[in-house]
DNA sequence: GCAGATTTGTGCGTATGTATC
DNA sequence: TGATACATACGCACAAATCTG
């Protein structure tokens, strides 16, 4: 009967939950290691005061997180790269929690001119097709007024697919979708009719620098684009 | 009872986990979604033909995922931002078993110039003591033959902490443990005593341009140095 | 406010398959 | 061949939260 590990209805989270974060702190000070087996279901259920079915619902998560993995028969162990997946859900905790505006900007600011670079270069005729298409409906949208945020964002999303990297094309799409939570409605732009013509004026020249392969340029074309509206957004911070 | 959901021991993961594909699927194709209500965990248990513990462990970690959340009276339900979640979780599989390591290295030569970028602009005189303190020390072992790659990390670690985007450098990290994996090893540099001077060498004037503050200068010189490798691996896949 | 029904949260007992000695 | 330890899975019971009339 360790005190130390006693949990009892503090906060009002579950007691799978809590258990969570002992096993957790547990491997971050080190006092269980990559590798290591750890106490059986019913020894933990014990120490930790909760019935088994509570805690096996904890371990499952930190399995099915690539922290543990349980053999029947043998017990449960420490996987060999936890560490790893510790990082990965840290990456996953400040895209969720703690994320600023600032710093989901910050991110596009940096993947998604590569992202054209990449586009540029690997670009195929299908993929172009794609663009010229999705670039055609927003224009009609406009002019019919049904025009979308959403469309504007698909353009962004082909290129992302087009540019051939899953990990960054990904990043993207969680950036964005990020970006549209309630948290930050207070930093959309306002869509003017002015502004939506220029955002279609940006996705001609974009995709024309494209179709001619010209990557540095669609980079460079971006990075501009995108910083113009992060200083923007920093100066309205700062007053 | 539903044929379509029935789930048994075809292959060998556990039921929990059948349920939780089986779930996500449904929210996939759009058969649930957001903020929808889903049945009580009885009839769960029952159209999916096991346990309702077993169903539990496959409910919690969709929970603690952000893909549901449950209200002890009231029942289970979709998140509003399901898809947000969704989006997260495939960024996660894809760093865990799709990544390539070309993509891996397209990654850090996506963000890491930009992070270098950010540190050059926000360093603090107790980042740059950090980073010279990691160099002389990585300086020390290579004379002491003590040397080991974790060193050298050290110090891009140290820049990503000082450009203070907390996404951006929990997303380097992840990219750093993938790349540490066996399954890359292949690929390892051979760390011959010329290399590893070169490497020192890299970062005195890394660092010297972080200290001038030139932004601009230590991105190029980082996208060049990463760009350089990545060709030559290129070219010892195309072989 | 109260009683009853519903639903999640938690606990306990038990059976089964697997691995180790 | 046991004997033991363990994870996997099931079933039942009750507590706590919530909704309805």
């Amino acid at each position: 009967m360790e005190g130390a590990d006693l949990i009892r209805p503090l906060n009002k989270t579950t007691l799978s939950e809590e258990v969570i974060k002992i096993i957790l702190n547990k491997i971050r000070k080190g006092q269980w290691r990559p590798g290591d087996k750890i106490p059986g279901e019913v020894s933990l259920a014990e120490s930790f005061q909760l019935s088994r079915n509570s805690l096996r619902e904890a371990l499952k998560f930190l399995e099915l997180s690539g922290i543990l993995h349980s053999r029947a028969g043998k017990g449960t162990f420490l996987t060999e790269d936890v560490l790893k997946s510790l990082h990965r859900m840290e990456l996953i905790e400040t895209l969720k929690n703690d994320s600023t505006l600032i710093e989901l900007i910050e991110t596009r600011l940096t993947i998604e001119p590569q992202l054209a670079y990449f586009a540029a270069e690997r670009m195929s005729p299908e993929n172009i097709k794609k663009l010229e298409n999705s670039l055609e409906k927003s224009k009609k949208a406009i002019e019919d007024n049904t025009y979308t945020t959403m469309m504007g964002w698909e353009f962004h999303k082909f290129i992302g697919e087009a540019a051939d990297n899953k990990i960054l094309s990904n990043l993207l799409i969680s950036i964005t979708e990020e970006l549209k939570d309630s948290r930050f409605t207070y930093a959309h732009d306002i869509i003017s009719s002015e502004a939506l013509l220029k955002e279609i004026e940006d996705h001609e020249i974009i995709l024309e620098y494209i179709k001619n392969k010209e990557a540095k340029k669609v980079k460079n074309y971006i990075y501009d684009h995108i910083n113009n509206r992060l200083n923007w957004l920093k100066k309205q911070v700062k007053k």
